[in-house]
DNA sequence: ACGAAATTCTCACATAGTGAGAATTAGGTG
DNA sequence: CACCTAATTCTCACTATGTGAGAATTTCGT
């Protein structure tokens, strides 16, 4: 475990941080920013958003002006003709979701970059937003039934990782305060087959999250109903509660696989 | 004009071109198969789909098999949020599908690589398939509405390289045979305001597209409304051009702006 | 058509990407 | 549980190729 020589990142690695410098709040990027930002030269820059644009994942909107391209969106058209859980998942989220009457929404998540992701939501509330957790949008990994629900079964590594680098985090949310006391904490999660939490994502939304596991076992995801109106009686819950179980079974039944590191 | 000096592939291009290779058909692919295909040692090629891995874009799925990654679903997420017609014409879809009583879907696509992609589709056939055309989906340049309404309204040098490109093409979807003739015919799609098209992409569907221009006179992209059964009246294709061009004014009208090469 | 800013080009240099093969790791199997 | 094979990483020498500085050129708004 000595320090193995650190390798410097390749010249394809920059090309491809540019990419993650584009977010929501900063769309729109100029080869000047990003040479500073990444300490290369202009010229440098210019090359790096000139193989992002010739393959398609930046776009030139104007002179000085780029934006994610439009190969992204192609690529996640792949991406989900290519994901089985998704394809299984999709008809038995539109089936249970027909059975609820109160404005919900279901989730299907899984785990990325110490993160929750979120690969798909049907929602019954057409138009208006149920819930902003829409497919690619990250959650925290602490906080809410459809996390929490997938960090309970993750494998040790990667608990062990969690904890190194996220102990603050996992104490603020009452998880701590030491790493035998977050196992301990997950030990508990484990023995629920669902998890109900209110309020801990986004105030007065309930979530009921079961896990879902692929033929070895390994937590591949998280299956969950989103309750728009704050907690419903203890009955409805429960009710619920057997149905997502049931429709991540259902959904496991048919056995697809993915994958998921830290 | 003579030949400018070939410049190589840079090493980034090639590492974006692994991911290329990615198809429906052909979801996983190994370093091995890559390294043939790419012509690079196998080294090579594990360092390509490492840095493709570190950088989310490609997935460990199991010992020799890597699939697309999560990195795509989360930077399509910021495509989506970034882009302005989106954002505007998704409401003014929603409201034009909700007028329609048969079975139909909305698309709005754009120009793409001489082809048309889906940016996003609004349908009233909630579970089962309306169209494919999906987001992300590409479809051929000069086929059915949504396609030939772009068409009719790109610029002049795009015009001349789809002809240099796709000549063939062209001519067996009768806008031939000469270049002047298939000039011609995008003058005379150019001077309706919407194209309406039969069972030229698929068998039985019929598509009514207006095209969207942006603040400078540029086509964005296109609305269509895509008809599940086979023409309804002519009054009923009528009352539904309308709507679209309608539809398309409403979009234009709050200003958005993207782009579009070739 | 002009001028300023954006973008590409040139070129010499040294970094860093490359291939061949050895060394190691990982996963399935009996 | 230990083996065996295939997958993956590592080493290293070599040279291709990515890089920065600045000049040349193009682009676009006015």
């Amino acid at each position: 475990m000595t320090e193995g020589q650190k390798r410097g990142p390749t010249s394809a690695d920059k090309v491809l941080g540019v990419l993650s410098l584009f977010t929501a709040e900063n769309p729109v990027w100029s080869p000047e920013r990003t040479a500073r930002r990444q300490r290369v030269s202009l010229a440098t820059s210019y090359r790096y958003f000139n193989t992002l644009v010739a393959s398609g994942m930046l776009e030139k909107l104007n002179r000085n002006q780029y934006v994610l391209g439009p190969a992204i969106v192609e690529l996640d058209r792949k991406v989900r003709a290519a994901d089985p859980v998704l394809k299984l998942a999709q008809p038995v989220m539109e089936r249970l979701l027909r059975r609820l009457r109160e404005p919900a929404a279901i989730l299907l998540c899984r785990y990325y970059r110490q993160k929750v992701m979120c690969i798909h939501q049907e929602t019954n509330r057409s138009g208006e937003p149920v819930s902003s957790y829409e497919r690619g949008a990250l959650r925290p990994m602490f906080r809410g039934a459809t996390s929490k629900v997938i960090l309970a079964h993750l494998p040790p590594r990667t608990i062990v990782n969690l904890w190194r680098d996220h102990r603050r985090d996992i104490v603020a949310n009452g998880m701590g305060p030491g790493f035998e006391d977050f196992k301990a904490n997950l030990r508990t999660l484990r023995r629920e087959p669902v998890n109900v939490s209110s309020s801990e994502v986004d105030e007065g939304r309930t979530g009921i999250a079961a896990p879902i596991f692929d033929a070895s076992g390994r937590v591949n995801g998280s299956l969950s109903i989103v309750l728009l109106s704050s907690p419903a009686s203890t009955r409805v819950v429960e009710r619920l509660s057997i149905a997502v179980q049931a429709a991540a079974r259902e959904i496991e039944r048919s056995r697809g696989n993915a994958a998921g590191q830290d």
